[in-house]
DNA sequence: ATTTTAGGTTGCAAAATGAAATTTAGGATG
DNA sequence: CATCCTAAATTTCATTTTGCAACCTAAAAT
């Protein structure tokens, strides 16, 4: 594991965005609304069937993902009562996060082969595992990952030659 | 976006391994405790002091993650009052998940610079955005991508505009 | 004008949360 | 041994958040 500990006290100010994401997202419903959004899901009432989520839990968490920025909310001008919820682009963009998620509760919980599934619009085909990658794209799982502070980083172009103790991958010990 | 709609309601049985990922993550602390598991936090002291959280709530939120199986709890044997957190592989492959969602925060928030940062072991560079990526490893976005129903999946080879190189190395943000 | 519909608010009980004190078990010290 | 110390939990109790049910309001529909 990294020799670098993230001081991940929030006291003194925090300099990860994790806590921040969770501010908007880290409640039980929000990904669940989420993802009712990614599949078309536009109006309370749908929200409310769909999830069988309380109204007045529906109505809070809807109001924080607009607040938020998430969703965008906007009355309907041929009916005046509808109000249509939509993904905005910073919400879209929760889609890799939410993927994590689900590929990784689908392959550690019960077997369950989740359905619909994300398909490629060219080929059709499903989409692969979201991993983390190199700053090349090359796909890298924990083992070859460390931590450092932004104050080490080498310029572009300077990979380092030999590893030295500071190297222990993430997930070592 | 998609076209199928998902039938989320769980009430009849559900087919989305979302609900369950959240069953075990969807919890405040859960990603809070995970990111100091990764950070090399192990012990019951650490979590406490660094996330300054109520002791109840870590003792709960561990033997949560215990119970899904994302840490182990070792009792050490050297003191036998010490106990050991450690992330299983499970827990580890929560990793993407964690950090897709760190990235979001870090992008949609008010320009954070999370720190620490996670390099390759290999270049010491910051790694990339996580990303979904096609079958064949090409990154694809949200505008990419379909809903299917398992059953209407393409045989592979079958698929219209295939691209069988591996991994398409695009350069990262 | 009344009814229906979409999208909410209330009010109140149950559950989750958190700070502080207490407990349990194992080690260290005199 | 008797005492103190420490790591990890648990208990107590006040505060918040959740959830169900019922109610409200503006805009269509009839």
């Amino acid at each position: 594991m990294g020799k670098l500990r993230e001081p991940l006290n929030m006291l003194y100010g925090d300099n990860c965005a994790l806590p921040l994401a969770l501010e908007a997202m880290g409640e039980r419903w929000s990904f669940m609304i989420l993802r009712a959004a990614f599949n078309g899901v536009h109006h309370f009432e749908e929200f409310q069937q769909e999830l069988s989520i309380a109204r007045n839990i529906l109505s809070n968490r809807l109001s924080k993902l607009v607040d938020h920025g998430i969703m965008a909310r906007e009355v309907m001008a041929e009916d005046r009562r509808k109000v249509r919820y939509e993904l905005t682009e910073k919400g879209l963009e929760l889609l890799p996060a939410m993927i994590a998620l689900r590929q990784w509760g689908e392959k550690w919980g019960a077997g369950v082969p989740s359905t619909p599934v994300l398909v490629d619009v060219l080929d059709e085909q499903p989409i692969g595992p979201v991993t983390i990658t190199a700053h090349d794209g090359r796909p890298i799982g924990y083992k070859e990952l460390v931590w450092k502070h932004r104050s080490e980083l080498q310029p572009l172009g300077q990979a380092r030659a030999r590893t030295d103790e500071r190297m222990a991958p993430v997930a070592a010990e």
